[in-house]
DNA sequence: TTGAAAGCGCTAACAT
DNA sequence: ATGTTAGCGCTTTCAA
């Protein structure tokens, strides 16, 4: 019954004094709540805050948030977490959960739920392509004439390690090699420090390293040095991530691309889009980038072919014999 | 009006069918979410995601839940931020944030404000005691015979970068020595690289270096490395934060702990607990803990003191001249 | 086209 | 000590 004039004067007023929507009785009446819950193991590993910040930004650009759980690799709290979440988000991001298949069907009733780094089957997911990488990976590593590769996986557990595992085996099966698998270890660089001592112990020379985590890479890196073993020209090493730690080695290590952010906006986009759970639920699969670096060269003498030496690296320290 | 026996039997069936109080509807009439948003400049940095980690543990305990904000070290952004978690939240942490004390006041006249590694006159804080830190830092330094120490800081007109340059220079000042400010540089590994290159032509030679990130030291270590400098025998290195990939260098470097987690779930009770702005808002001040390792040492000859060249870490390589 | 009213699911202040 | 009711701030439906 006013004048648009007035009524203009009053919003104006009203923005003014600074006054706006009430989010959550909105929320109350509309049923959604602009937020996006987003579930990960941990944040102390590096793989896993590029996810969130892939979800959070496309998200608050649409006036939404990131409701943040972790679940510190713990199946019972992630399933607390689900419970805790769920009622006040339109949708879940489970990034890497730990949960079986049924508990995550099971999440899946009340609302959408999206996977990260996991599939689930009727669950719509992001699958970064690891396996494929450790493919490539694993090809690279066999046309520069290694044939005995290590493969150190982990977590201990994790579906994904699982995953990779099987792609590798494949891949060195496929190239006339042998894979040596190792115990999985935690993505810690102590880790790789002690599977270092492991390595020089072998009887059969191993001649190249693939493993999963940079950490575990950066460990190995200084263990195998201090033991005397030149990277690349004693044994080369790659990782199957590639996060900033991994610029820090010297000479820089080949190691797998792998957009994370890139996969946390595609999970947004998805969650956001999927009506509840489908009957084929889409899946989105991120490739991931070999970067050939300078860790990985031909293996030494003695191996499949003859070693290039000195071409790939400086080596400031004379050559040592190997322990074994 | 019913028996106790058919109540049990109705709390217990609406349990099993997974009935659970709307967490929205509670909100919308007590005026209390149960969440706090915590905002960061950024989770790429890790010295921020163990915050978010301590302040979601306690808070997920009580029921409450975190939302997460990525300012992106950007003042309009963060504004934006607080604009947007504000009205769905019982209180804010600010972790590190960039806009100006106005604003941070005025953030905290709609609801309690906590800051995190900075303090804002009026409001709550936690502060992580790098300054004091750093005075603990440069005393080992000035101990073991240092005089010309340079400080490395960052980021570029952060106010943390301030605080610690300001107790560098009384540090040193006070122990007869001469502190040579570098021009701040973002922490990242190429940052340390470059400086590396930039220390190696100084005139008169500067025989500890101070840094506040340790990506940057892990840089600073490798940049000197390739230029045939030893730490610590030709040059002394010391980080004012721990993170992870300290324990990456080898030798591993001095530094100083800092208890991030601690200082997020301070920062948790302190926003719990204001009854929005004080007259008097508690401080809580988080000390941090000096932790040598082996890249400090006495200065080489030619400095104050003789060095004691050997005894501190293994070297491989002969002793290089210095550049100058 | 514009304004009034019902109700989302809960809590808190009431009346019994 | 119990049960009833008003209303949180919005959206949506319906009447004017």
């Amino acid at each position: 019954m006013v004048a648009a004039e007035t009524r203009e004067r009053v919003s104006l007023v009203a923005a003014e004094m600074g006054f706006r929507l009430n989010a959550t009785a909105r929320a109350l009446t509309t049923g959604h709540t602009g937020l996006v819950g987003v579930i990960v193991p941990t944040l102390a590993n590096p793989f896993f805050p590029p996810i969130v910040t892939g979800v959070q930004q496309p998200l608050t650009e649409a006036g939404g948030n990131v409701l943040l759980g972790v679940s510190d690799h713990s199946a019972d709290r992630e399933r607390e977490l689900v419970h805790q979440l769920g009622p006040r988000v339109d949708g879940l991001i489970l990034v890497a959960p730990v949960s079986p298949d049924v508990a995550l069907r099971s999440f899946a009733e009340r609302l959408p739920v999206v996977t990260v780094d996991r599939t689930a089957p009727g669950l719509p997911g992001v699958l970064v392509d690891t396996p494929g990488g450790v493919t490539k990976l694993m090809d690279h590593l066999l046309g520069l004439g290694h044939r005995r590769i290590a493969y150190l996986g982990g977590p201990p557990g994790s579906w994904m390690d699982r995953q990779r595992r099987k792609a590798a085996l494949t891949a060195v099966a496929d190239g006339g090699g042998e894979l040596i698998v190792l115990d999985p270890v935690p993505p810690r660089f102590d880790a790789g420090l002690a599977t270092a001592e492991h390595l020089v112990r072998q009887e059969t020379p191993i001649t190249a390293v693939m493993v999963y985590s940079s950490y575990v890479l950066l460990g190995l890196f200084m263990g195998l040095g201090s033991a005397g073993l030149r990277v690349p020209e004693d044994i080369s090493l790659a990782a199957s991530d590639d996060l900033t730690v991994i610029g820090m080695t010297q000479p820089g290590s080949t190691a797998l691309h792998v957009p994370l952010q890139e996969a946390g906006s595609e999970a947004c986009r998805l969650v956001r889009e999927a009506p509840a759970a489908g009957s084929r639920p889409p899946r989105v699969r991120i490739a991931t980038r070999l970067v050939v670096r300078d860790s990985t060269a031909a293996p030494p003498s003695g191996s499949t072919r003859t070693p290039p030496l000195t071409s790939r690296a400086p080596s400031h320290t004379p050559s040592r014999a190997r322990k074994n």
